[in-house]
DNA sequence: CTGAAAGCGCTAACAT
DNA sequence: ATGTTAGCGCTTTCAG
């Protein structure tokens, strides 16, 4: 390291001081084949001696390529942004890649325009969309006809398999049912998450098209239409034990309002899982601090994540095989002690 | 939006079109002053009509610029590092800045060469260090003498006004403790965090300093130390309440650690807040969901985000009076109900 | 396998 | 107030 001296070393100074031309320089930062292995050797000594490290923008703008990849989402759930984020660094640093984040506003209507030009500002190689914005085909149409690359998390296959990493959330809600039937229970509630939103249908309808095969579809009085809140935890479960015959489990379909379900439940004076058993969905950190700990699904966020950023890098690369493979991932049930088998 | 040319326009098009030289066109995307009206008005025109933005590498490698911003942390809290990057992107959007995140590990014994290099691959114009990382004073160190700006967030003012924006929560840990004496508590335990950090001492001496005020200073045995985790609330809360003169409040001095203290308190039979009060420090959203929900102290978290990239590019935009600021932020307290008057 | 030269799109002295 | 002319540090034809 040249403590001494401010300025950086540029590819012209390692090509002098290695009796080379920038191009050779050039091929030896990139992995050129073209080298000879003596020159390479020789090159890469002053690369270490000068600590040279090629200068991004430079790079970039002769390259066109910024070796960023940006994420775009509106998702409230901070746990779960950052597990993505987590999951994509971990692929960016294998590649050399740098990550951008940009969240923002689902309903505003210069949505589409903003990430375009977000994309185009920065000049990103790519970007990885998070739910429920990942399902604006508006917006996956716009960067697509902008030459973006991109893909996008979803729990349905609502892209081609280039640009989407599926968490197959349908199959996970009903092994949800299959669990709870085993576990005795019939009169089942149930708490969606808002209309709009694709993995409200895909659970709802996981988890009833299951039950229906065990004889137990739940009358319309025993779904509640929910808005993934804690609030709207609470206020279903209200609605859903006033029946007149109540269910004996809630699941509500994401895990804030199954807290939010337990709260209810508490407030009623129901002892829960003795009283009503209540299963959630996420598994999030709230769902192993809350008493009882809640039975869950756990979706593979971090592994999603890895392979979104894996699939773009690859699609940026030109490995077009890579690029389109379809990879489905499936939650998985985590059995706690806020369900119990009657 | 020329939606047939796959090419976007550049400085040179908009020169052309406009029949003034690129400097001119330079000065307008600059908001130079030294501009005609007409010139600016004519040449804002065809901008807009090209959609046309600066190609933000051809822009950086001229004038050493990048209009990056990194964030360096290993924090294992989502929600407050998610809540950082909200409020130091509310402000990057104002100046046209980017935010390049970069998670990383503490124990790492590479922990600097690695900051540094990232900062410098990147050519990021700045870094926002946060908690505990920012406690590192070899880290800011080796920042400063590679010339690189950086502003720490931090409970304590461990660098000069420039770099760093703090949250004094010596002072509303005092508040936490005064409160507790206003309800009535003397037998006060206490639950640490980890040694090694700075916002442990501070937390800790603020309490305690306020309680000596009031007589009652907490005995050796009132005070456990735990490391910032639920599985540590547990357990000093556990250790607490085998003395034979228990508390009747314990004060954990982060969430995390208050959701085990009630954990615990249930599994010891102990209904919180009659039997033991718990209080808490972060209003992470353990505190609003669990039951009951908890005392705690509210780090203005998004306000030191802005506040810290207000600074950083005051800095490094040289308005010194502007970076040179000391911003000193309190934490206020949030009564819930896990704290009841004795 | 290596080198010379022409840009990538922009800013910044230095004119005018 | 505006234009001319060099670069910033790198990649990439195109030659050898």
């Amino acid at each position: 390291m040249n403590e001494f001296n401010d300025q950086r070393a540029t590819i012209n100074d390692v090509a002098r001081l290695s009796g080379v031309s920038k191009r050779t320089v050039s091929r030896v930062i990139n992995n050129s084949p073209k080298v000879g292995k003596a020159t390479r050797l020789k090159v890469q000594k002053i690369i270490d001696d000068l600590n040279y490290s090629p200068n991004a923008q430079a790079r970039g703008l002769a390259a066109r390529r910024s070796y960023l990849l940006g994420m775009i989402y509106d998702n409230p759930d901070a746990l779960y942004i950052n597990d993505v984020q987590r999951g994509v660094l971990s692929i960016c640093r294998k590649f050399g890649y740098e990550l951008v984040v940009h969240p923002c506003d689902m309903q505003s209507d210069t949505l589409i325009d903003e990430a375009v030009s977000f994309v185009n500002r920065s000049k990103l190689d790519g970007v990885i969309i998070l739910p429920p914005i990942s399902e604006n085909n508006d917006l996956a149409g716009a960067l697509g006809s902008a030459n973006v690359n991109y893909v996008r998390l979803a729990s349905i296959a609502l892209d081609t398999a280039r640009h989407v990493v599926i968490s197959n959330e349908r199959s996970a809600a009903a092994a949800m049912a299959e669990y709870l039937v085993k576990l005795g229970h019939r009169r089942i509630g149930y708490i969606s998450g808002p209309r709009r939103m694709r993995s409200t249908r895909e659970r709802l309808e996981g988890f009833c098209d299951a039950l229906e095969k065990h004889g137990c579809k739940p009358d319309d009085d025993m779904i509640a239409l929910g808005a993934y809140t804690f609030e709207s935890g609470i206020e279903c479960t209200r609605k859903l034990m006033a029946n007149t015959n109540p269910p004996t489990v809630i699941f509500a379909s994401n895990d804030e309002m199954a807290v939010g379900a337990i709260n209810a439940a508490q407030d009623m004076g129901l002892k829960v899982p003795r009283d009503l058993s209540v299963a959630g969905f996420d598994d999030s950190i709230l769902a192993s601090r809350i008493m009882p700990p809640l039975t869950t699904i756990r979706r593979p966020v971090q592994d999603m994540a890895r392979h979104a950023a894996t699939k773009l890098i690859a699609s940026i690369d030109g490995r077009n095989d890579e690029a389109d493979v379809s990879i489905i991932l499936v939650p998985e049930l985590v059995e706690r002690t806020s369900t119990r088998s009657l």
